[in-house]
DNA sequence: CTGTTAGCGCCTTCAT
DNA sequence: ATGAAGGCGCTAACAG
C-alpha cells in the first residue's frame, strides 16, 4: 500500500531535466523556459509528486510551521481565541502544531522545551504567563519569535503580545455595580498562586478592589471567595460568601463560568436573580447570551487573530521591536443586575 | 539573537567522540559505553542541544506527527472530539498539525492534500465524511493511515472508523416522545445537502422517521424544519412549523444548539415548554444540563480517544484491518419534556 | 536557461 | 564500543 514516495528524481527524470531545474520550475521562480516548466509540471501531474517536506525544511532552514501553546481547548474562551488564530493562518502557508497544556508539568516543559527546540518558525503561547524573570529571560531569547496572548508578566525585557484590559474590566464591572446602588459586592475567582499560573482572575480582582477603593469603600475581604476553577467551584465559594450574615447584594465573577456556578448557588439558597442578588460575569461566551448574563465583553476571536499576525509579522519582516497591545472590553448590560432591593 | 544552532558535530567534538556516538547514546541506544553515555548527556546538557526534528524526519522517514482534519472547532461537540484526541497524544512522542476547515472549498483541498502528502505519520478527520465513492477511494489509498471519527460513508471499501449511532439516537428520542404520548412530533435539522457534508443531521432524522414509523405513524413531512445550521437558522425553522394550525406538540432537533433555538422560538410564540411543547435535543453538550434540555448525549471526548488510539495502533503496528466502530448514545430526561396537553 | 555540485543535520550500516 | 562513510530529498550557488 505504501509504496515507494516519489522524488524530485523521478520527476527530473520523466521530464527530461534536472531535479535542479524541477525545483526551480515548481517553486515557480524566474529562469525557467516556459516550455520546460510546462514539461516539468505535466510530470509533477502525472506522477503525484508532492515535495518532502522534511526535506525542504532541512535544506531552506525554514520550517513553515507555528508551534501554539493553548490550555484546556474545550474552554470556550480559550477555544474561541485559538479559532481566531488559526483563522488568520488559513491563507499562509504555515501549518499549526498544537500543544496542549492539561497539567502544570506539561506547562512548564513547554514553555522550555518548544521555543527553543528548532522546529517552527515561531511559537504563539495564548493565556499562559510567564512564572517569572527567568522564564521571561528564557523565552526572550528563544530560537524563534515568541508572542504572548492574553499573558503577561511585569517584567520590563518584555515580549510581544496582546493583552486584555482585565484591570479596567473587573474595574467595569464593579463600577456598574456600584452605579445601580450596591455597597456590598463580592468577587468570585481564582487563587493567585494557581498551578497554571493564569492571571486574569487576579487582574479582574484588581480592578474590582481599584473600583471600591475609588468610591471610597473598604475591601470586603471576607466577600471574596476562591475556589477550583469550575462551576462547581464557584458554586461552593459563593455559597459561602452568600451564606454569611451580611451578604453581599452583588457578586463579581472573575468569568462566565464562574457566574453560572454564583447563578446555582443563588438558586440554591433561595435567593432570586436579580432581585436578591445581582451577578456579574466575564467572557461573554454564548451561553451568556442564553441565559441573559450580564456580563464583560472582551475580543476573543480578535485577540488570537491579532496575537498570531504579530508574529507572523515578525516571521517576515524579522525583528519588530516588541509591542504590548491592549484590547478593550465592554460591559454589556443584560438580565442578572440590578439596583440592590433596600 | 538567532545565533547559529549547535548540532550533533558540535556535542561530538565537546564529548571527545563521534556524531554517530552521539547519536546512540540520546537514543539510549545498546552498545554505548556507561561513562561515554554520560559524557555525551553533560555535553548535550552544557551546550542546550536540541536535535533538529527535520534532519531526523528527513533521516529516518518518521515524521512523529499526525494531522488532524477538523470543521469550526469553536464548536463544543467538536471541541470536545478534538480534546479527546490530543488528550491521546499527550504521552507520546508525536505533534498534533491541525487542519481548521472554515469552507467547503479548504475542506476540499485538505481531503486531496493531507493524507498525501508525506508530512504526517497518520491522518485523523472528524465529523467531515467522504463525499462519495471516489473520495473514499482516494483516502483508502493514502500514503498515511487515515482514520475517521464521527464521519462515515456506505462505501464498502471502507476506512477505519469510529462512528456514533446517530439512527438510533434520533430513534431514542423520538420513541421517549412517543412513550410520553405525543404523536405530532416534528424534527428541525440540517439541510442533506449541506456544503460540509455532514450527515449526522441525516442519519438522526432517519432514526426520528423509523420511530414513528414503527408506531404506525405516517412520516410528518410537513413538521421537518431545515434551516442554516446555527441557533438562528433553528429558531425560524422552529418557527415556521410551530406557526402551522396542526402544530407539532414535540420537537426532535438535530442537536443541542438547534434545540435551544426551538426553545426561542417556543418562547417568541407564547408556548410554553414542556406544557405546549416538548423540546429535545442531541449531543448534551455543557449548556444543556445548565437550562435542562432533555437530550440524547453522545460520548464526546471517548470518540476522540477512541478514533487516536486506533490510529497509533496502525501506527505500530502496522496495517491493522479496518474496523468500524460504534459507540452508543443514551437519553437523559431533564425538563424540557412532558406528555402533551390534552 | 539549465546541469552540476555541495551541503542541510541526522541516522545507520559497516568496519574496526 | 566506537569511528567513518553514505544517504535521506531538496535547495542554492556556481558553472556553463
Amino acid at each position: 500500500m505504501t509504496r515507494k514516495p516519489v522524488t524530485i528524481h523521478d520527476v527530473a527524470r520523466r521530464a527530461g531535466v534536472s531535479a535542479g531545474t524541477v525545483s526551480r520550475a515548481m517553486a515557480g521562480r524566474p529562469g525557467v523556459h516556459e516550455a520546460t516548466r510546462h514539461r516539468v509540471l505535466e510530470a509533477v501531474e502525472a506522477l503525484r509528486y508532492t515535495p518532502n517536506l522534511a526535506a525542504q525544511r532541512l535544506s531552506t532552514g525554514k520550517h513553515l510551521s507555528i508551534a501554539v501553546i493553548v490550555p484546556f481547548f474545550t474552554s470556550a474562551p480559550v477555544s474561541a481565541r485559538l479559532n481566531g488564530a488559526v483563522s488568520v493562518l488559513a491563507n499562509s502557508p504555515y501549518d499549526l502544531i498544537i500543544h496542549s497544556i492539561q497539567t502544570p508539568e506539561q506547562r512548564d516543559s513547554c514553555f522550555q522545551l518548544i521555543p527553543h527546540r528548532r522546529q517552527a518558525d515561531g511559537v504563539l503561547i495564548i493565556s499562559l504567563s510567564p512564572r517569572d524573570d527567568h522564564e521571561v529571560a528564557s523565552l526572550r531569547r528563544a530560537a524563534v519569535p515568541v508572542v504572548l496572548i492574553d499573558s503577561d508578566h511585569p517584567s520590563v525585557t518584555s515580549l510581544p503580545r496582546v493583552v486584555m484590559d482585565d484591570v479596567a474590566g473587573g474595574r467595569k464591572a464593579t463600577e456598574y455595580l456600584l452605579t445601580l446602588g450596591h455597597r456590598r459586592i463580592g468577587f468570585v475567582g481564582d487563587r493567585t498562586d494557581n498551578p497554571f499560573h493564569f492571571i486574569w482572575s487576579r487582574d479582574r480582582q484588581l480592578g474590582y478592589r481599584q473600583a471600591l477603593e475609588a468610591a471610597g469603600l473598604p475591601p470586603y475581604s471576607g466577600l471574596c471567595g476562591e475556589g477550583e476553577p469550575s462551576r462547581a467551584g464557584a458554586r461552593s465559594a459563593a455559597r459561602a460568601i452568600l451564606s454569611t450574615p451580611d451578604r453581599p447584594t452583588a457578586v463579581v465573577a472573575a468569568n462566565d463560568t464562574r457566574a453560572i456556578g454564583v447563578l446555582e448557588a443563588a438558586r440554591e439558597l433561595g435567593l432570586r436573580v436579580p432581585e436578591d442578588l445581582s451577578v456579574i460575569g466575564y467572557d461573554d461566551i454564548e451561553i451568556a447570551e442564553l441565559i441573559g448574563l450580564t456580563t464583560i465583553r472582551q475580543p476573543l476571536g480578535a485577540s488570537g487573530q491579532r496575537g498570531m499576525q504579530l508574529l507572523l509579522d515578525r516571521l517576515v519582516g524579522g525583528a519588530v521591536e516588541p509591542v504590548r497591545e491592549v484590547l478593550p472590553v465592554e460591559l454589556v448590560a443584560r438580565g442578572t443586575t440590578a439596583p440592590p432591593a433596600r
